[in-house]
RNA sequence: UCCAGCGUAGCUCAGUGGUAGAGCGAUCGGCUGUUAACCGAUUGGUCGUAGGUUCGAAUCCUACCGCUGGAGCCA
């Protein structure tokens, strides 16, 4: 809509964002403007404004000058308080800004006090973080989720871009996934008269609503495989909850994921896909998030620029499981977990791998069997299934993938070895019964994501309203 | 869930057995085309909660609660 079509509908002056009126390139001779009052500064016969709409991290600076018939009240503003303002937008005559606002009219939309927690001083996130409902209106987490916006469309934009289609997977699952972590139940039944079994008293899960166990899903994946055999190109992007007991800087108990799932495609190719991906929402958070980044670079990661502008230079390393191993046993560090052909590879390996010895962005690939899920594909060794983990400095997996099984007698064999339920996976099967393909497919943590592209250390602050062990305030 | 650390003013912290402090914020006044303005004054507390030790506890002990970091699990 034009600035013109606003102006005929509203009756008014066009309101323009913030961001849009320190874009101008020429004075305009009346605009309107609506935010909340970051500070307010007193001059002799005038009052500065800073006014912030979350458009853009910059305020717009307001002159208000005490012709106004309201300057009593627009000198008792205070932080936090909501205004509307009208006037022409004129070059400063001040430094730090080209742009203000020079107030023809003021009006105090919602006023705020003395007990506005923000302060005009800088506070600590883990502060900010008690106050959620009030933080976006802060410099850093107006940038943090301005950047998730446009990480979530920059997501969508390289799938779509690529022919993937986009598969809205169930919340709510029948199929645990394999214990990929401790699921929540979703159930109607009354917790204080359950209906119970007519033998062993215990719970009838056929008389719950959906006539079985049901859960909030912990991935989309089996799902997303079944949509793969048929679409070829596919990917989910939606909320994931995992019922973990886990309290570190890294995990959430509702988190976003992203899962493609490609059809035809080997492992070399899954690797291919998560690299190019990793590397195009650097370049594109760059180019379209300059300010944030800069503000990020500052406030919040030292070396973040110099990081990104390394992960879009230099190629990703590759490297079997069995190559981390020997260089890990290589290195003459001394490890607090043994390194040891067989054994998972522990924070403290991952981080030497990514963060000591290459400095870069590192996949790991080809694990052994015993400790990965049953639908990862055999190697032809025997011993060693396509697994790839995606590690990165500082935050660890970002991206955990692999090539599916998709030959039937193996993958009944894994069932059998993981001592799984056949009858739980009976529509898994089918796809491998009826015109069975090679396909892979991976899950990145979107926050994860957001943790490496603005260098914000804890999960909980690149989420709106974060759910953690024993906290689920807002 | 395990290990460690921390809970003192609105915020960030100092205070390690003897009268509860600073900076910032806020409030008031002054100055001023200012930029987290500047100058002056004022305001500010059940020291996380509950017990215990002691003549006396913010300080030592115990339990609990909360937060932070790390581990495991994973994305």
């Amino acid at each position: 809509m034009s600035d013109q079509e606003r102006r005929r509908i509203s009756g008014m002056a066009p309101v323009t964002s913030v961001k849009e009126a320190l874009r101008s390139e020429a004075p305009v001779a009346a605009l309107e403007v609506r935010g909340w009052v970051r500070t307010r500064r007193d001059a002799k016969d005038f009052s500065f404004l800073e006014l912030n709409d979350g458009s853009s991290l910059r305020n717009l600076q307001i002159i208000a000058k005490d012709s106004l018939t309201n300057y009593g009240e627009i000198q008792r503003l205070t932080t936090g308080a909501s205004i509307r303002a009208r006037g022409p937008l004129v070059a400063s005559q001040g430094k730090g800004q080209s742009w203000e606002l020079i107030a023809d009219e003021i009006e105090i939309v919602g006023a705020s006090d003395d007990t506005y927690p923000l302060q005009k001083k800088g506070h600590t996130p883990e502060f900010l973080r008690e106050i959620s409902h009030l933080r976006p209106r802060s410099n850093l987490f107006g940038c943090v989720f301005r950047v998730r916006s446009r990480l979530a469309f920059a997501i969508h934009q390289f799938f779509q871009d690529r022919g993937f289609v986009y598969v809205h997977t169930p919340i709510i699952t029948g199929s645990d996934c394999e214990g990929a972590g401790e699921l929540f139940r979703v159930t109607t039944i009354d917790p204080q008269k359950p209906p119970h079994l007519p033998n062993d008293g215990g719970i009838d899960y056929a008389q719950d609503f959906f006539a079985r166990r049901t859960y909030l899903t912990v991935s989309g994946q089996l799902e997303a495989e079944a949509f793969a055999c048929a679409l070829s190109k596919v990917y989910t992007f939606g909320p994931t909850f995992r019922a973990e007991n886990s309290n570190t800087s890294r995990h959430a108990n509702e988190f976003w994921m992203i899962e493609p799932e490609v059809a035809f495609c080997d492992l070399n190719g899954d690797m291919d896909l998560a690299e190019e991906m990793v590397k195009y929402l650097v370049r594109d958070i760059r180019e379209k998030c300059p300010d944030e980044l800069e503000l990020f670079a500052k406030f919040v990661d030292k070396e973040l620029t110099a990081r990104l502008e390394f992960v879009l230079e230099r190629p990703f390393q590759r490297i079997t499981y069995e190559e981390a191993i020997a260089l890990l046993q290589k290195s003459g560090r001394k490890f607090d977990f043994p390194v040891e052909y067989g054994l998972n590879l522990q924070s403290e390996h991952e981080r030497w791998l990514t963060e000591e010895h290459f400095k870069c962005p590192l996949t790991v690939f080809n694990y052994p069997k015993e400790i990965k899920p049953f639908y990862m594909r055999l190697n032809d060794d025997g011993r060693t299934v396509t697994a790839m983990d995606l590690l990165v400095p500082g935050i660890g997996e970002i991206i955990g993938g692999s090539q599916r099984e998709e030959r039937l007698d193996v993958l009944e064999e894994n069932l059998r070895r993981h001592k799984m339920d056949r009858a739980d996976y009976k529509w898994y099967l089918d796809l491998r019964r009826y015109g069975s393909v090679p396909h892979a497919g991976f899950g990145l943590g979107f926050e994860r994501m957001l943790m490496f592209v603005t260098g914000v250390a804890n999960i909980r602050d690149v989420i709106p309203f974060a759910r953690t062990p024993g906290s689920a305030e807002f």
